[in-house]
DNA sequence: GTGAAAGCGCTAACAT
DNA sequence: ATGTTAGCGCTTTCAC
């Protein structure tokens, strides 16, 4: 069934049904019935991937994320839809693969769907200017910037917490409660990305408070997953290295560290405080509920939107958006 | 930069260009690699709309997911990656709201992308004949079936658990461990879905065991999240009626109803124990870890893909494949 | 081996 | 108010 096959049903020509199908004034009311009853019947589906061919512009934006059910996304992602929707335009969403690149799937979105803007959630926090000259469209890094890239301040936008400075708050909030051996969870020390920026911040914290750094206190999961993390515990149950607390780079790991904790006979917060990152609304279901610096993600959302759409109106220039983890106090940590 | 600026510039015809995109082999060496040199100088990004517009046929099946970021499909849509892949096909997801309607997107789809073959992941439990003849490519129904539909056998393909069933063995379990008064914790007790489903088992296991069911027992959350859950289980120890279990329709509810067990003064598994089904990864992380029944995902990816190509291949019908759920025994319950 | 031409389903001038 | 025509970017016969 094609435009075309519901033009010749109706005895009108392709140009009428196309005007029916885009709700255009200028059709007799009696004709447009006629077609419109016609689709019906049919089930008559547009295909938009011929009217996205012929378009030359849209009110649409793209989001990449980055990740398959990265249950942090979900707030993020809801607040973006709220308000594309309210300001008028169209939101398409693309979920790729943590291995794909969300800078070519945007690329490419952008000439097919001939897209106004493109917001990015999640993604690497290294890119090149002969990278982003790929996309030609305004865009901007939700969750993340360009921490390890070349890119200059005028040719991005992002919003995102500082990641070294909240692991840097989180550290020494336990020290100030008393706690000197601090272990961390860590995905990797320098895997160019959140967790080397929140391990920088751990290692800034000690040493600003006169610390000895012990590198026994650091278990590498080598990925973000929750069964790495609950080994990575284990083993470093295993050093027989005493400490304290344990500062965790995410709230998924850190509930994974915990269960690890109490497998290793490690009371949570009585033996070892646990802090981490994030904001997870699973965290505050936990037992005890997981002591975290709170990413604000309708925030975030607001913000992305609202600095896409400055940059596609012309109105304003790229900006790395700050924003700010607000603390989510639960049961994980205690003074000693 | 499309194909024909390409050629242009190679001083070549557009066919030529498009030969050596899709690498046929019947193209000169040497202009081979000067049209190739040239797409890369440029960046060129083949506009797959057109491409998908001309073309009448493809290797491609859909993968139409309900529900942004749920943390149970994740690991099904990991198998049914792999699987595809692994049968040479291609696959194209797309993750919807669940307020869209997954039959028109995959409808859409279909057409657009002329594709083979479409699994729903997650979806309504009730359509009917005329909603599923707007797609004319084979589709299974990936975790759900059509229970509450009047779809014949022989119309339309599935796998799942046996909701009711599945409830009904953990509601006998807890009963075999010497539970008589057994809450239950659902979202509605007739949403024509997972809910109502697993609801049933859990009444029909109270009468084929002669326990009295009590209705201020049950609590509705009106919806499958955790916020939702736990409000519930708060109101329900308001009602201060005794139990000594609480079932629960899913893992995620169970761990937001485990925490509010813990809030009101009840220990689990000591004062109440907690039985739920799913098997969320999240679950075995819990304190204590979740007593739940849990969901073969693995099998169930690798099923929906089994199934599908079967149909599209022509060498087997429509079928509703059932799949065990399997005891994940945690920590959560406890013999009275 | 390479090019010319038709056409996928649709929109958007431009006529009438 | 309606039809005719060109063309979006690409693939695919069919010639040469």
């Amino acid at each position: 069934m094609t435009i075309k096959d519901i033009a010749r049903e109706c005895g009108v020509s392709i140009s009428t049904v196309s005007r029916v199908l885009n709700g255009r004034p200028d059709v007799r009311e009696e004709v447009r019935q006629r077609v419109l009853s016609c689709m019906q019947r049919h089930n008559y589906i547009p295909n938009n991937t011929a009217r996205d061919l012929v378009k030359t512009s849209s009110d649409t934006v793209g989001l990449v994320v980055r990740g398959v059910s990265n249950p942090f996304y979900a707030n993020i992602i809801k607040t973006i839809q709220q308000e594309i929707d309210l300001a008028g335009y169209t939101l398409v969403m693309q979920q790729i693969h943590s291995g794909e690149d969300e800078i070519k799937c945007g690329a490419i979105m952008e000439r097919e769907k001939k897209l106004r803007g493109v917001i990015f959630l999640g993604g690497r926090s290294d890119y090149t200017d002969a990278e982003i000259a790929l996309v030609n469209v305004p865009f901007v890094c939700c969750s993340y910037t360009n921490s390890y890239g070349n890119l200059s301040a005028n040719r991005y936008s992002s919003v995102s917490i500082e990641d070294e400075e909240t692991a840097f708050r989180a550290v020494e909030a336990l020290y100030h409660m008393g706690h000197r051996r601090i272990a961390a969870l860590i995905s990797e020390k320098d895997d160019r990305s959140v967790s080397e920026l929140r391990y920088g911040g751990y290692l800034r914290a000690l040493k600003t408070y006169g610390v000895e750094q012990d590198d026994d206190l650091v278990v590498c999961a080598g990925n973000y997953d929750m069964p790495g993390a609950y080994h990575a515990v284990r083993e470093l149950l295993q050093r027989e290295k005493e400490f304290t607390a344990l500062f965790c780079i995410s709230d998924s790991m850190a509930i994974a560290a915990m269960r690890a904790l109490k497998d290793g006979g490690v009371s949570v917060p009585e033996s070892c405080s646990v802090f981490s990152i994030d904001g997870l609304e699973m965290a505050e279901y936990t037992d005890p509920r997981l002591t975290t610096l709170s990413q604000p993600t309708e925030l975030m959302g607001q913000e992305s939107v609202r600095t896409l759409l400055g940059l596609i109106e012309g109105n304003s220039a790229h900006k790395q958006v700050i924003v700010q983890a607000a603390l989510k106090a639960g049961g994980s940590v205690r003074p000693i």
